[in-house]
DNA sequence: GATAGTTTGACAACATATTGACAATATGGT
DNA sequence: ACCATATTGTCAATATGTTGTCAAACTATC
């Protein structure tokens, strides 16, 4: 059941991921202007959050699928900002660890309600079994691209 | 059945979305290395091959959910490097028509059969079903963003 | 026609992200 | 301890994309 036609599927979900990431990170950008953040930022907040405990910059640039060049630029401007502490790393002189600030915690707590209101009303009509196998493809396929 | 379980996948896919694209965009830089095409450019080319007619800067850029500014700088170079074609548009002075040169055209399709092969593999052990399941869900999606 | 609103191209400023290169720091094997 | 290798921070160049603004061109309505 190995047909031509799940190729071009394939490809129309590319271009439909391509198409949906613009509309998500201006969507992000919009509901983070209040509190000054935009979609990137909100990623390496939530990449923070979601690891628990401080990380150095290319463990978050690992877990959101960036580099870590690119990480480093928002962390720096984000330190700027009162959003994020810098603590020194027993474990390595230079890759110093990073974590949330008080406000930083608050804006992501904020955001993160925000955006859970949005995401419902985001997915009427779409089943929860459907959300599961969209997440779980769009999971499957990075996986076989990633390197 | 709306469970905020909905909101939770939801967050999930918009990371993954995030991620993919990154991804799908390092992999058609390095499938279009060759022509000497970036995914951006594919991203041209591609509008242009499915609309079968001449198009504007901002009809292309509405087709792949860009702006005209990004489209129009794309546009600009590729017409430098001979892939695009301007043509006077009779319905308007401005708004130029462009279509694919020949050599648009023959790169776009040893890209295509590039691509289809490369989707192939990646649909491995996904079925047809779930990807179809996956495009439906994404353009749901988008559209109750899209405002 | 006149005129108000929209679309378009052009230009500028900026944010995000990649690649490449270099030196400093860790890590692992001998 | 020594050395090859990998990881990390930093700097630079480039590509992609956004927003905002302006004037020119189009559209619709009166």
């Amino acid at each position: 059941m190995n047909t031509p036609q799940k190729g071009t599927v394939f490809t129309d979900i590319a271009l439909e991921v391509f198409k949906l990431g613009g509309l998500l990170v201006s969507e992000g950008d919009h509901m983070g202007s209040e509190y000054g953040i935009t979609s990137a930022r909100w990623k390496i907040l939530g990449a923070l959050s979601l690891a628990g405990a401080p990380q150095t910059v290319p463990q978050i640039a690992r877990s959101m699928g960036l580099t870590r060049q690119a990480v480093q630029r928002l962390v720096d401007a984000m330190s700027e900002d009162e959003l994020l502490l810098f603590q020194d790393n027993p474990d390595h002189k230079r890759a110093k660890l990073i974590s949330l600030s008080a406000l930083g915690e608050t804006v992501y707590l904020q955001l993160y309600e925000k955006q859970a209101e949005w995401a419902m009303k985001c997915s009427v009509g779409i089943t929860k079994t459907e959300l599961e196998t969209t997440l779980s493809v769009l999971k499957r396929i990075s996986e076989s691209i990633d390197r």
